[in-house]
DNA sequence: ATATAATAGGATAAATTTAGCCCTAAACAG
DNA sequence: CTGTTTAGGGCTAAATTTATCCTATTATAT
């Protein structure tokens, strides 16, 4: 599986925020969604220290977008929430990262590779604006 | 990460038996790869009972090719390797299978499922003998 | 016959994912 | 000011997945 849940919650939690004019907060977000609210407090966090959402304390506080939502990409969110790069295979992105430490010789890499650009393009391109 | 160690070792298994006339067997394999022997034979039974391998046993045995490599796809190989379909997340194959159970409403399954596409049409249309 | 090699299965170990708990720090409402 | 609200962060536990190991059985080439 290419995705955990951390990116669905993510992905489903920025629809949730992107319509409310006022910041949302962790336990509304988790009982509207159904899910775990402290699994989905650190997504949050960490969206929110990547700058994608932005964090209100205190009373009335949550989370509100921080950026415009096409300037957001799906990419951004996915590897935020899954806390490393959205990858096909650990070598896919690179030659250097070949398990075997025989890059130069491996068969299998340069197709691994090849949709490793076209899924990096895919999420690249895909805007939080455009799942709205 | 989309794919496993699983997916890499038969993939590699079966570049190596494709070069060779005579059966290859799991320890040869084994060693020419330098990855552990019993889970790589798990694996090639995987594909033998599947068609994609033939298996010989006793002396001189091993598994070759069942089919032309052309008639061998990329997404075959791998889906026997995971012991499941390659997916993008639970329920990017069908609405059905949305966690939340209400796929009717859901605001990601669209782009889940055009990526899921994409990528089954990808691996679809590659073969083994492409990789060769 | 005998050595070889696949088949089958369970047991284990390691890593990752998901979830829960609790205490602190900051911001706000009255 | 004071009490409440909410994010932040750490630590642990449960569940699942990934990877490996081991052992007994079955088939076969020579």
């Amino acid at each position: 599986m290419l995705l955990t849940k951390a990116s669905e919650y993510a992905l489903l939690s920025l629809v949730l925020i992107s319509r409310q004019s006022a910041p949302e907060d962790v336990d509304t977000l988790a009982r509207r969604l159904n899910i775990s609210r402290s699994f989905l407090a650190k997504i949050l966090q960490s969206l929110a220290r990547e700058g994608i959402l932005k964090s209100y304390k205190g009373a009335k506080g949550g989370f509100a977008l921080n950026r415009d939502p096409r300037e957001i990409s799906v990419r951004d969110i996915i590897e935020v929430a899954e806390k490393k790069p959205l990858s096909v295979f650990e070598c896919s992105s690179s030659q250097d990262s070949c398990p075997t430490g025989k890059g130069d010789f491996c068969m299998i890499w340069p197709f691994l590779n090849k949709f490793q650009l076209k899924m990096d393009e895919f999420f690249d391109q895909l805007t939080l604006q455009d799942i709205l």
